[in-house]
This record gives structure tokens, sequence and C-alpha cells, in this order.
DNA sequence: ACTCTGCATTCGAGTTACTCGAATCTATTT
DNA sequence: AAATAGATTCGAGTAACTCGAATGCAGAGT
């Protein structure tokens, strides 16, 4: 085999950067770390003592290996950069106003969504959420919004994957199917405490010039104060806003186009 | 050249993501970036190719690399895990309760600052600021109540380099050299419009075990409502959390110690 | 319509820097 | 003091890397 087109060694490190993100909050030691990756310990440790001294890994009183904060600081600088969250900011302040309820924007990474911005509600109950948290597509408002939108092929193939049913309201098979075409006839996705019980949004997605979804934005509040019609009142505001963005950034505009 | 102790292609690698970085708002083209990290274009391809399918890095619409999503996912996979973080949590909560003020907590990575948290007042003058920020020591209150702590030689070390002046009220050479005898005597840090004009801030540090500065909290808010005297009545009370998250992160108190 | 220019991508020869298992070192536990 | 678990180093062998040059591709200029 030679030179293939990628490389090998940046594959592993990041699968070794992947293993520690995975450990979770008890970190993992070198050993475990070259199981999980499958690679000889002796050639993790080289990787990881490379990892290290970036600040991309860290290690803990313990001696056992964390992500480390140069992650923090590469993604910082993302979200300096991101075009789509500028475009959206004011936006989504607006939103916060009118809506007075907490408002997130989240992008289409394989079959997920990852938050990558939001603004909070002065309103009390604060919603746990952090930036950089990802979602599942088929149970969440962002996640349907732009369910609706994509190619019938990868949808299908999105859908045909396993779906997780996190709540006795979460839909699924040909229920979640006919919803994602109420979801593209009104240009909205309702998640109806289909993703954590009492807490209800309101999705709607950004589209790039191609007319494939990019991102999308919700707002979420605790389904107690916030009612399916208060979904629809927001809608129209929501739509307009969603069409904006999308323009500013060189997109199309969502919801109009009829599909299958 | 035998085998080194560590991984030349993952050095590489991160020298071009960090080259991306730097790329700014308009993304760099694949040979700029070769040539800012030294290697042949086709080399750097071969690298790009993986961290582009890996979301490492992306591309924008006119084919320009810019930074990915993964660095999101796995920013946000850290401070979930982070200890400091969990730990100062509540504490900062509170300090948004009495102070009124957004609170933010940064961790010490080199001769910087590197935000990891934020939590917001509910007042509607925002400061603008995010995680995953930078910002220098010697003109914040967190950074000069880090410095204050610091070994004299890390800390002379990071004082004769070359310190920006950013306001006309930055201190720097033998003027921050008493401004830290007095942080350390007093056991907090004021930035009185030395960072940016118009804003006030009281930082404290957070230690380790080894007695080292690992991290720092700060109060902030316009300087117009913000005076001197505010900073010095709110400092008991967190000169006592500063104590209650270094102990829980299983560090020394701070400010206890007499030094150079 | 054609050429020019800038950049991305592929190719192939040469060799560096990687890979692995085993040995060694270090720290913690019993 | 011995045992255990994990980190680190070593050395032989070779896979995967590096580079310059050639090719491919798209947009700008004439």
């Amino acid at each position: 085999m030679q030179s293939g087109r990628k490389s090998a060694s940046v594959d592993k490190a990041f699968e070794l950067v992947h293993a520690v993100s995975d450990a979770g909050r008890d970190g993992i030691t070198l050993g475990a770390l070259a199981s999980r990756a499958g690679i000889a310990v002796s050639t993790a440790h080289r990787y990881v003592t490379s990892l290290l001294e970036l600040g991309v890994l860290d290690r803990d009183a313990a001696g056992s290996y964390r992500l480390g904060v140069t992650l923090i600081m590469l993604a910082g600088q993302y979200l300096d950069e991101d075009g789509l969250r500028a475009a959206a900011r004011p936006y989504l302040a607006e939103l916060v106003e009118v809506s007075g309820e907490t408002v997130h924007l989240g992008v289409l990474v394989g079959e997920q969504i990852v938050y990558v911005d939001k603004v909070e509600s002065a309103k009390s109950i604060r919603l746990v959420s952090h930036i950089g948290k990802r979602a599942p597509l088929h149970c969440t408002a962002m996640g349907k919004a732009m369910l609706a939108l994509l190619g019938p092929a990868r949808r299908d193939e999105i859908l045909s994957g396993p779906l997780e049913v996190r709540t006795p309201k979460t839909l699924v098979g040909n229920a979640l199917l006919a919803e994602l075409g109420v979801v593209r006839d009104q240009g909205f996705a309702i998640d109806d405490e289909e993703n954590e019980e009492g807490v209800r949004c309101v999705g709607l997605a950004i589209m790039n010039a191609s007319g494939e979804p990019v991102g999308a934005f919700s707002v979420s509040a605790p389904a107690a104060r916030f009612s399916r019609d208060d979904c629809h009142r927001l809608a129209p505001k929501a739509r307009a806003m969603a069409a904006d963005i999308s323009k500013r950034i060189g997109g199309r505009t969502p919801y109009r186009r009829s599909s299958t």
C-alpha cells in the first residue's frame, strides 16, 4: 500500500482523543486508551505525548487522561468565526425578546445536532444546556425541522437507523414520517415533549445555497407555560427569521418546495 | 534519527489546525496553510484530508479552510467533565445572585487565561464574552490574582515578556509589581479599567494541591455602576468562595502564605 | 473561444518516522 | 518486601510519510 490520500497518524490521534472524550468524568488510563483505539500501548503513548504537549489532552491528579483546554480555545475561535452563528445572533436575540424563552442554534452534523449558540431568557427556570452538546434529530424540534427538508434518500437512511424512544411521546416509524410531512407543510416543527418530558420547543431549519438544511434554531420552554398554541403563534415571525438567516448566509428560503 | 518520544505527524496536524485558527474569518487556502506550517503543499493536503473527514476542519463555499464542528463537540465534552468547572458552578451562581453582575471562570494556560465558564447577570447591559476566549494576565482581575500567587521565577518570566498596554490605566513594570504585592496581601485583585475602558472587575485565584494557581473567577461590570468600593464590599464573600472551591478540587487555601 | 493564473489534487521515488512486543522503570497496594 | 498495575523506553523492521513535479480544474482576462 503506497501513499493513501489521508494520514493514518492523524486519524489515530483523533481516535485517541475521542476515546478520551467517551471515557467521561473519570478519565482513562493509557492501556485502556490503547485497547479502545486498537493500537499498541507504546504507540498510543507516543501520540498521547504529543497531544499532552499540545494541550489537547491533559492528565488529572490520578494520572488519568482527560481532554485539555486547547480544545476550548479552538472551539472559542470557531464560534468567533462561524458565519452562521454571526448571521443568526441578532435574530436569536430578538426571538428571546418576543418569546421570553431560551433560544438555541444548532448545526447538522451527521445524524445529530450540535448546539453552537444559545441565548437565555431572563426567566428563572433555566433549562440546562451546553454549547457543544449533541442531540438526536428524530425527537427534537430542530432535528425534525431539518429532517423534513433533507433529501428523501438521506432522510430515510437516518430514519431507518435505531431511533431512541426518549419519552412516551417520542415519535418513530410511520407516525414520525407523517409528522415530517406536517412539518414540511407548515414550515416549522414542534417538539411536544418528545425529547424530554416537560419541555416543549418550536424549531425551524436554515438552508444553504444547495437547498440543504445546515442548521436550525429553536425556542424551548417548560411545557407548562409554553403550549402548542404558543408555538403556532410564534411561528410566522420565526419563519420570516429562518428565511432571513438563510438568505444572509447565501442560502435559499426554506420550506418553499414540494417534496416526497 | 530513531524513534523520538513524540509524534511528528500529530504535531504538524495541530500546527495546521492552529494555522487555520489564526487565519480568522476569511479562512485560508491550502497553499498558504502549507507555507505557514512550513511543510510541503502535498503533505499538508494529506493531513487536511484527514482533518476534513474528521470534522476538525471544514471548507466554506469559496473552498477556504475553516475550523470544524468536531471542535465544538469535544469542547462541550470537556466542559461537561471539567472538575474545576463543576466545583465552581454553584459558587459562581451564588456570586451572580449577590453581586447582580456577570461572573466568569478561567483557567491558567501558559501566559494567558482561557474562559471556561460564565454566568450572566440579569441586568441588560451584556458584556460581550465567550467561553474559549483568551485574555492576558497582567491587565485582568483573574490574571493579576493568579500572577500574585505564582512562584517568583515563573511570575518574572511572564512579566518580563512584552505586556500590552490596553488602556491608559493598564499597569506595567514596577507599578504592576507593586500592585501584585497589594493583591497578595488583600487576597483579591481589582481590574480598574486596565483591560478595557469602562469595565471594572474583582478577581480571585483558585489553587491546586501544590499551591499553584490553576484558575480564577471574577465579577465584571460597567465601571459606572461598579465602584472600587463595591469590589471591596464583595471581597470577603468571594474570598471564602475561592477557599471553598480550592478545597473542593483538593487544593490549598489561597492567599495564606508570605512570598516574595 | 482561448489562454493564463492560482489553487487543489495525484503521482512516484526515496527514506523518515512510525509500529509493535518486550524490557525496564515507577508508584501504589498488600 | 513483594506484588501489581500502569507508564516509559528500546530496537528491529517496515509501513506510511515527505517532497517536487505533473496534472486537473475553475475562474479571470483578452
